[in-house]
DNA sequence: GTCTATACTGGGATAGAC
DNA sequence: GTCTATCCCAGTATAGAC
């Protein structure tokens, strides 16, 4: 049995573990942008974040859970990003006025890393559990917007879930879309001629 | 120097490189959508093709070309079908028509196969090479779509090719994701609402 | 805690026999 | 033309030293 008393209780060269988790996620965000899930190897992920494989592999069990942790980190900040977006919401009573705070929540979460974007959730495989939540996060995006839809007399619909759906997905597919084809494209046009569509949609 | 003239100059058993090849592409297909790309390995597919490794290599250079050729067929297909509509369009005048021959076009592209689009268009690593062409095709289909905006006079816009782009990329878009997220949908219910959706935007 | 070296695996591609 | 056996490499993950 090893003698654990004589061991320091800490000392400052090491890492708190959520300190070098951080530090990982950190690294294989650039490495998965730069090279993809495949190529994304944890060498370069470990080398990216300062340290070696077999330090990383005390912070991770597998390169998996590397991705998983990234993707929730991800969709994290674009749910709270998008629930902020409730607050507004009450003081903005137009329906442009609203779409438009929707339509540039969405476009803010694709802005940066538009290349990791794409590698998170198209390229890499999701395990299916992910998958169940994300697909939970949407509906509740979806039945949000619904409820506002409900409350808002100038939308006209006989099933404002389904047009919620529309109009959620509208605003995130074709964002996605303008984004990874247009990188250096003219996001206040784009932003413009969207909120018109939704709108023309919507009333 | 083999003495080729002694060689039979055909024996039925042989394959004719093109059969082979569509053998190849027809197994790829299948097995790509079932294990997606990294795990549709050349194995796989050659024994899905009913041929060894060997000879799938033959008809072959390497597991790439395979992909490309694929994405080729399949982008021919839908261009052709994409072009009938044109035949189609000459016959239907009304907007609301028009806009649903364009609908029911890209869902015919998405209707079966799902799983092998999502393969090929999400998760597959393409070649820029290959990208460029998509890109150029989906930039003529567009610019098509524009020139019958410009000469339907109950389409207000001042800029055809955008509005045209926003079109074009919603209805794909659109229906791709939601034959993803939902297989099992109501096709019918859902090319209603976007035939609702595209000609509100349009008018 | 950190590292380096390496075991192990799986898949792409080829050699060489028939 | 077809096959099987195998080379080869890259990448994940671990062992074991410090």
């Amino acid at each position: 049995m090893p003698t654990r008393q004589l061991q320091p209780r800490k000392t400052p060269r090491q890492l708190r573990g959520w300190e070098a988790q951080e530090r990982i996620l950190e690294a294989a965000a650039r490495v998965f942008a730069e090279w993809g899930y495949s190529a994304g190897t944890t060498n370069r992920i470990a080398e990216a974040a300062g340290m070696s494989v077999g330090s990383l592999y005390q912070y991770f069990p597998n390169k998996d859970s590397i991705l998983v942790a990234l993707v929730r980190r991800h969709v994290d900040e674009g749910a709270a990003r998008l629930a902020s977006l409730w607050a507004d919401a009450q003081d903005v009573t137009s329906l442009d006025g609203r779409v438009r705070l929707l339509v540039d929540a969405v476009i803010a979460n694709h802005r940066d890393e538009i290349r990791l974007h794409q590698v998170l959730f198209e390229e890499a495989p999701r395990p299916p559990e992910l998958l169940a939540d994300l697909h939970r996060l949407e509906g509740e995006l979806v039945e949000a917007v619904a409820q506002l839809i409900r409350t808002d007399p100038s939308v006209r619909t006989d099933d404002a879930t389904r047009t919620a759906w529309f109009a959620v997905t509208v605003v995130e597919s074709l964002t996605h879309r303008y984004v990874s084809s247009y990188p250096k494209g003219d996001l206040d046009a784009f932003r413009e001629e969207l909120v018109k569509l939704v709108v023309a949609y919507l009333t």
